[in-house]
DNA sequence: TTAGTATGTTCAATAAATTGGACACGAACT
DNA sequence: AGTTCGTGTCCAATTTATTGAACATACTAA
């Protein structure tokens, strides 16, 4: 079966933000294509299409590209990401375990 | 050759932690799993990889998913995403187009 | 200007993700 | 209680991304 796919707008400018960020943030360093893809495990050719924001790369290289060249997704540090996600494990477990037919709204900051 | 890759703590966090956000709006908005991977137009079997956070998906299926259950990668909206888009692109034009490699120095601050 | 690199871009071979199916288990509803 | 449905998780077949090589172009420093 044909796997054809759909992007929405919003994901589209969001990887084409981001593969430009991750570009500024090479070019800033002073860093070659080539020298961020071996720094990141990857090809030059998978860099360049991250830096095209193409939707096909792996969400973990891309995420390792970006915060090789200091773009942070979540626009905090890794402790901070740490402590979200523990606070986000409490939260779970107070959420219902299998969805049935409509849940509703529960509401939290971050 | 075989393709063996190292992921950073700050990677492996932020893929946990999004895929926990996007389990939890899920859960809020009552859609099921299957629901939500019809929606996004794949496989149940992948979206459960990305809410465990998985490096292996692919980054566009990621942002999708993200967008339709109201995670925002940039906490921003779709007008804002387009807005900083144009503004790293007359960025671009000012910055060299081409990195010399000078053995620089790059600080890994993360 | 010229030599030496960096980048844009393509392509076939290879490695890996996605898929639907399947099954057990647990949670929710009557 | 029993039953239905959502989830966790595995799998082989299929679809896809990744890679290294290759080349042209474009830029930077001498």
């Amino acid at each position: 079966m044909k796997r054809k796919r759909s992007y929405s707008r919003v994901t589209q400018h969001a990887l084409s933000l981001l593969g430009k960020l991750i570009r500024v943030g090479r070019t800033e360093r002073g860093m070659t294509a080539q020298e961020l893809a071996d720094r990141a495990g990857i090809s030059r050719t998978t860099l360049y299409s991250i830096e095209r924001g193409s939707t096909g790369p792996e969400v973990g290289v891309v995420f390792e590209v970006a915060a090789i060249v200091g773009v942070r997704l979540f626009q905090c540090d890794e402790r901070t990401l740490a402590m979200h996600n523990a606070h986000l494990d409490e939260k779970l477990t107070l959420l219902p375990q299998s969805v049935r037919s409509s849940g509703k709204e529960v509401d939290d900051d971050f």
